[in-house]
DNA sequence: GTTATTGCAAATTATTTGCACTTGG
DNA sequence: CCAAGTGCAAATAATTTGCAATAAC
């Protein structure tokens, strides 16, 4: 099942309107490959549409959210950044610091790590499409 | 060594000054268990000095991040949240999004996880004082 | 003394909200 | 139709900054 067909669903099912606006920003998701910006991704959605506006991303992004299409971080730089995780499996992203590329990886050793905190401290860490955040290959000082 | 003189080692190594603002925002930390927003650190440190000003605040927590003394996440209410994380040694958080709590951990399992990252994608996560959201024990629904 | 630091007030940035108008189902 | 959604402009919240005065070393 693709992400519109998904998000057409879960739209449906409570109650709420598949817009033109909302097609839109889902659209440009598709393009971008690594977290982006509201700021970024609402000149793309301007590039298509220069009448909607951003505060329409907001609620637009915000319902992906809650819909677990897309995640968001805070990158240390003072705003989100989203991504579309679309009709992915639970996973986890190593993200880049430096240049904010995104790395999807299973959840394979991450599913440990949840367990072991459950079974040791009672604690249930939300693991479903969480961030790391650190340095990739590329960006990684040279020595180490 | 304790939090007050490693601060004091840094400061003097990069010509900075132990200003009595610096050292009344370093005590309130010392007071303060979970994680607390600036409103929350700004308002004790007025109970000491009603002089000093929300903007001193902001800079001292920079500076005790940037020495590795205070920790931050984004717990997801729209701004960040502070904990002294002292002279212990590196080590993992969870952090309760329902009342806050913050259980510090080993990195024990965290290490293995940083290894596999790094074996298999290159990528160097920032795991030192990371923290991980979640549900605490107290917070969890009753069937789960 | 010299220069880092502060308090203040103003600026900036990110995000949210109230509301009249529009539109999807 | 009519409730959900939108654009707009204004509000809010968190954080940063410029600068003259102050104080640490």
């Amino acid at each position: 099942m693709s992400c519109e067909e998904i998000f057409l669903e879960k739209l449906r099912k409570r109650g709420f309107r598949l817009t033109p606006q909302r097609e839109i920003v889902l659209s440009i998701l598709h393009q971008i490959d690594s977290m982006a910006s509201v700021e970024e991704i609402f000149e793309k959605v301007q590039d298509i549409s220069t009448a909607i506006d951003i505060s329409t991303v907001y609620r637009t992004l915000d319902l992906l959210q809650e819909f677990n299409l897309v995640i968001s971080t805070d990158l240390g730089d003072g705003h989100q950044d989203y991504k579309l995780v679309g009709a992915e499996d639970p996973h986890l992203h190593l993200v880049c610091r430096q240049c904010g590329a995104v790395i999807g990886t299973e959840m394979g050793p991450g599913s440990s790590l949840a367990a072991y905190y459950l079974e040791n401290y009672g604690f249930r860490v939300d693991f479903d499409f969480l961030s790391f955040p650190g340095l990739c290959k590329n960006c990684q000082p040279q020595g180490q």
